[in-house]
DNA sequence: TTCCTTTGAGAGAGCGCTCTCTCCGAGACG
DNA sequence: CGTCTCGGAGAGAGCGCTCTCTCAAAGGAA
């Protein structure tokens, strides 16, 4: 009833349980008879090794936790993408892929002490916020970190990251060159990277024009998009123009302008950021900053397993695409 | 350098490794003082089990593998809610989601041998369709398996899922309760269940209203949705209805209507399925079945490490959401 | 007191694997 | 022919933990 163990393998194939660890993590100085030898032992006894045996000596254990330090909003269009990219990568390296959702202090306890004790040869930190006691935690222990996107600036980890700042400057150019003059925006939280740096880009184009702008707070879901634009409205009745940190709020705001009878974009153009599936089936279709998650997760795993995981972070650039709401 | 071992906590309160194991395994049968004693050392030493070596003897590796078989469409937005489901759940048990993407046949074979080597206390299967051979692969192992939806007819496994022929009915009877006449469906493939029981239970109530319909076919995508509608529309420009198996679809569906000057829902009622978070931002928004996606999982958990996985399976209902695209 | 039971702690045998060290035999060279 | 080298296989020591078995000490009954 219990599997089969290498020494059943040795035992049939005539040999040491030493050479048939030999074949199975194939080096080269097997003779070809014996290793065939081995080989057909394994496939006919079913063999597979023990990954706990095999961790236990050799200390690795050939998996990669995947940090979800906020757990994503209830319906994160962009986690499956990441969450695919990630495994992909790690596959091809015959990594398997832990994933450890943080969503209570207890969990965070729970995933600092599995991630200390070296229950994963590495780590992929995701979406941080400020108060988060999770980069700092891991960032002591000895188990390599890479985060997707830039952690909060009191912790300093490895990170690859779409470009946030050139997004959102090519944003608010657009809305410059489409002539706009009254321009607002919709920012994601103030202790967010992400929302930080793409408020940041927004705000270099529009001080560089001088230009001021309405800022309403979002917190990356359409509600808080909605809300915010409503607020907006109410601040700013004449502006003519909105640029929203994410699609989710961007999509938020045109429910709002919609209900609220401005005409996109004719009276109210509007601009997302991240150009999720979703905003080609707005009506109009909206203008959005691409973001490349999935050349981002492939750069994480590059520099996680890589290396020099200090270098330079990667930053991937951010494309905008004009559709109809701008 | 080294993590410490048990030895070291052992030694550190002065007494055996025996007596430290129980302690850090939380035997009752050690005397208070003692118990205290290593708990003390645990604790100064920062002593984290070692898994691998606890599961080389246990025979348990207090794991759970996640197999997506087919890999979610790249963005999809009940991919998050269903794995943060079933984390939350796994968490509250001590057990880690190791997340494995079948993506390729290498990956399958990688995943077959993983789960049958005893790497995973027990397998959730997700997504299956037709010609997937995961699934009898897994019922083969010996690894306790349940899947997320019905799986397909020719293999018996257990699962648990969502009312999709109620669902599918509720979705019908409405449209028929709105006077509609000329109704058709968007259907997903027909290999897999989901998509045909929600096919079968609309069908149901249209035959038993002596009613014919016209039914195209998507992949659950916007794309296919949009696609479906236009032939539907080319077909049966008559038509005052569509009932889609996916909000997806049904978006893809509101999108050519609205490109072919079709007003919802004077002219044609739109009814989707899932009740995402979009459903509620389209333009009408979207009437939609509810899928009590995080109970499904939750409900699956319970069933994989409960002592009766082959009990019924468990069929939550799903609810029709009335809106204003119908 | 003696014998037996009970409670609680220690000794030690593995779990299945890797990897170093040892050893053997064959070929090269003087 | 003896010595040296070297490729390739085996022996065996652990990796850190759990768990059974053993045993000592203490308490209770006869």
């Amino acid at each position: 009833m219990r599997r089969p163990t290498l020494e059943a393998v040795a035992a049939r194939a005539g040999v040491s349980r030493a050479t048939a660890s030999r074949v199975v993590n194939g080096s080269e100085t097997v003779h070809a008879q014996i290793r065939d030898a081995v080989l057909r032992a394994v496939d006919e006894l079913g063999y597979v090794p023990n990954s706990a045996a095999r961790s236990l000596v050799t200390r690795r254990t050939d998996s990669i936790g995947l940090v979800v330090s906020e757990p994503p909003a209830a319906e994160d269009p962009l986690f499956s993408v990441l969450v695919r990219a990630v495994g992909r990568e790690l596959e091809r390296v015959g990594k398997q892929v832990v994933l450890m959702l943080a969503s209570s202090s207890a969990a965070y306890a729970r995933i600092e002490r599995y991630v200390a004790g070296g229950h994963v040869d590495g780590v992929i930190l995701l979406s941080t916020h400020g108060a988060d006691p999770l980069p700092a935690a891991l960032a002591r222990s000895h188990v390599p970190v890479v985060s997707y996107g830039r952690p909060v600036a009191t912790v300093s980890l490895p990170y690859c990251d779409c470009d946030n700042v050139g997004g959102a400057r090519a944003a608010a150019r657009h809305l410059l060159e489409r002539g706009r003059w009254r321009i607002a925006a919709i920012a994601g939280p103030p202790d967010m990277p992400a929302g930080r740096d793409r408020l940041a880009g927004y705000r270099d184009v529009l001080s560089a024009a001088d230009r001021r702008s309405l800022v309403a707070m979002g917190d990356f879901t359409r509600e808080s998009g909605a809300a915010a634009m409503r607020q907006l409205l109410l601040d700013g009745p004449d502006l003519d123009a909105v640029f929203a940190a994410t699609d989710l709020m961007a999509i938020g705001a045109l429910h709002t302008l919609r209900r609220m009878g401005r005409r996109v974009p004719d009276d109210v153009a509007v601009v997302g950021f991240d150009d999720i599936e979703e905003a080609r089936y707005t009506d109009p279709a909206l203008t959005s900053v691409r973001t490349p998650v999935a050349a981002v997760a492939e750069a994480i795993v590059q520099r996680l397993l890589g290396p020099d995981r200090f270098a330079e972070p990667t930053v991937l650039p951010a494309e905008l695409i004009v559709r109809d709401s701008s």
